[in-house]
DNA sequence: CTATTTAGATGATTGTTATCATCTATCCGT
DNA sequence: ACGGATAGATGATAACAATCATCTAAATAG
């Protein structure tokens, strides 16, 4: 059953983007081999066509939901009017749909913990990811000099994951998990000024 | 060989504190029943007499180690000057001895995106460890109103554990990982005025 | 058009881990 | 002091997951 080399690569891509899902849905460790593949159509005997071991694709979809994150963030950002770029991030960053869907979400707030704690490949792709994306916050931070755009970006997404971090702890109290999210809110844009 | 009630009390005090020390410092998943057995000095057998499930330990665990860090944090409290008790508190929860130490720190900032998704007994206690300690911040934050210092204590609780998340993440570049401790201090204080 | 390569399926294998049955030596109620 | 209760040890058991060997059918090189 052999497929051409483009029908490889989208094999590929549907793993890594399943793997990438389910690792933000459920956890790392959670998250098993044979049903990423089970997820994404294939049996898990073909794993090991693609990635040299579940380490190497951890690794690969950090990296990929970091990118689809930056991406989305940065249409968004453009999308605004001018000045308002990071407010409409942040606006977009903070809200129920995010704090609901971790599997659509920012790979800090939903694996952070245990990213963190990898090692190896996995460690390694986080903080790339994490460098990344507050470099695009300082991109679309105003400030007197970048140093200073740098500083409130890292600000920034403190606030934004520690925010819907928050809000997560607390859903099964939907009142004061809102408010949570409305004081994040409220603090990021204070922020900007 | 049994003990005696005060000893068997003494065995599960240790053993929790034992588990709690380890999912911090290795995460929910990856600390096992009879690894932490073994850390206390017994055998993986007894565990049963103790608890009925590694659920219900890690449930007493988050329980204890959020109790832990708050008498830790109310009694610094205590004794920084007046009016600057929540000050003591940011500058203590914001150190590299804190980002280095997860074992021994804030049970938000080492498994937080594992408890969220525990679901039963562990995200129970996960919750009420929250709730407990952005209420012993809003007692150390001075506001006009306590709707105020609560709203202002969310803040601050996001602020701490973003930062100290991303100060972790950030560790293997020690530069940018204090820089980012120092960023999260000042915007902590800021928050007092 | 043929021979070789290989994507993916099937089916071990190995290691780990939670849970439980059983045993034994000690504590505690009587 | 004695007999039942039980803390903790020893040793299964039963899932489950990662990895790999082998098989197959299709694709591509020549």
């Amino acid at each position: 059953m052999r497929r051409s080399a483009e029908e490889k690569a989208e094999t590929r891509r549907q793993i890594v983007e399943t793997a990438g899902r389910m690792i933000r849905g459920k956890g790392l460790a959670e998250t098993g081999v044979a049903e990423v593949m089970a997820e994404a159509g294939l049996t898990h005997g073909g794993f090991y066509r693609h990635f040299a071991s579940k380490e190497d694709l951890a690794a690969a979809a950090v990296e990929e939901a970091f990118a689809s994150m930056r991406a989305h963030l940065k249409s968004l950002a453009e999308k605004a009017h001018p000045g308002q770029a990071m407010a409409a991030v942040i606006d977009a960053y903070l809200t129920k749909a995010h704090r609901d869907r971790p599997e659509h979400g920012c790979v800090m707030a939903s694996v952070g913990t245990e990213a963190y704690r990898a090692g190896g490949p996995v460690q390694t792709a986080y903080q790339t990811g994490i460098v990344r994306l507050a470099g695009l916050f300082a991109d679309l931070i105003t400030a007197p000099s970048r140093r200073e755009a740098e500083d409130r970006a890292q600000v920034m997404l403190s606030v934004l994951v520690g925010g819907l971090l928050l809000a997560r702890a607390l859903k099964h109290n939907p009142a004061e998990s809102q408010r949570a999210l409305a004081n994040a809110r409220t603090a990021a844009h204070a922020l900007l000024t």
